[in-house]
DNA sequence: TAATAAATGTCGTTT
DNA sequence: AAACGACGTTTATTA
């Protein structure tokens, strides 16, 4: 009795608790279908009335509970919660909680149309490309992306409060600060570069030049560049992509060790 | 044949193409089990080889990869998404799409353990306490949380690049900006107040005091809090939500009747 | 539509 | 354990 999938349909309570419950025990997935309310004590409170849900219970001990809208799940616990089952009233009680930071989330089925406790195989390797990191590589490698001349010198280079992405040097000798973002740059971006480029001046003594780079600014924050003298150099994470080459392909998981 | 559940254990894909396929048309909920591989292309770019997984398609058109481990999705899509679906290769194509973000996700399935097809009902209420907003509340309630005699005007106050949470006068007349967080206050948080306050003084002409509340102050912003000559009270969510009442529940979305 | 701030953000990494 | 920044962040709100 220890099929890779066990799988009931419209179970009665008792039914659906067993694989429920042996399916917790068992760390498999288990995902369960019906009428269900939902508490939720922890970093703060919530009340989900009755309603027909997808419940997700994975192995690693996160809870997902899905409505039959929206990206987001409407209730959920982390990985690494712990897990109390029981019948009552004819109805299946769940608690998935975590002692330390005093989360608990109670999910409640009085009716269940699926119930299904799996034991997936996924050893499927994941690749994610033209991330920001990326970008910081493309840069190193074809440099006449900012300019001509530009030399970049090192990457996520230290300063006190953060990391400068890419510190180089310019055409005419002046050092140079560059913020790299995937995707459009606020406010925010343009307050990150600024606070490099006084460290630097301040440590140095010297003029320099903040860059940032990316695939567009927000309008309203132009002027913001302006006013602290920033310059806006427009690279698509696209451009980085095609530089890298379509070939590269960089395993996540082997990002800390390339780095290096 | 229009049930609200419709349901297949290890179909052929033509069978499960049939489910998947119609339910898109109906804007049903969606759920697969089974063997598949991924591509995204958009903001970034992915890929994910073989593996078993559970995929959801809700009828917003929101659709979740999901492996046997960890909280998020590995793959998505956000609801809006549009849908083309096919058989090749005895593999059923799912491709979800976004033109306007050009964003596109394409699920490949060669292998099916389950398929469904949903008409979820869910009308149920959800209810959350102890928002931000809630703290804002509970200050304009009971002012006397942040010192005695402190005199809240307005709240989610305009200023040029932002809102003051709270806008108030102490008991010694003084013209008091402050800034709520509900959880541990970072740097950030500092940075902003001392951003409303410079904002008000150069208005005003006048000192302005600027007060952090939240739970807690994170250790290495103190000392920039002082420099900043501003001060932090602490208050916690759970001191709101005891001031608000257990009795008030505030309604965070209803449901539009499009979901019947 | 763009910009801005909150989130039970989550998830890493570094101190 | 705390702090800090990135995320295909998402989501809501407002200009």
């Amino acid at each position: 009795m220890n099929k890779r999938f066990r799988l009931l349909e419209t179970p009665t309570i008792k039914q659906a608790y067993q694989i429920v419950h042996k399916g917790i025990l068992g760390h498999r997935n288990i995902i369960i279908i019906g009428n269900c309310w939902v508490e939720y004590n922890g970093r703060a409170s919530s009340k989900l009335e009755p309603g027909e849900r997808i419940v997700i219970i994975k192995r690693d001990g996160s809870v997902l509970v899905h409505r039959p809208r929206d990206y987001a799940p409407i209730n959920w616990q982390p990985p690494g919660s712990l897990f109390k089952t029981m019948i009552r009233n004819n109805s299946i009680y769940i608690r998935a909680y975590k002692t330390k930071e005093n989360e608990s989330l109670e999910i409640i089925f009085d009716k269940i149309y699926l119930v299904a406790s799996l034991r997936l195989i996924d050893t499927g390797e994941f690749y994610l490309y033209a991330s920001e990191k990326d970008m910081h590589d493309a840069i190193m490698i074809e440099p006449s992306l900012i300019e001509e001349g530009f030399n970049p010198l090192v990457m996520e280079r230290p300063v006190e409060s953060g990391f400068i992405d890419i510190l180089g040097v310019d055409n005419k000798g002046r050092l140079t600060v560059i913020e790299v973002k995937r995707k459009i740059a606020g406010k925010e971006a343009v307050l990150q570069l600024e606070k490099y480029v006084k460290v630097l001046k301040k440590s140095t003594g010297k003029k320099v030049r903040g860059i940032l780079v990316g695939p567009e600014i927000s309008k309203g924050v132009q002027a913001l560049l302006a006013t602290l003298n920033l310059e806006f150099i427009p690279v698509s994470p696209k451009d980085c992509y095609e530089i890298l080459g379509i070939g590269r392909n960089k395993k996540i998981t082997e990002f800390s060790l390339d780095e290096i």
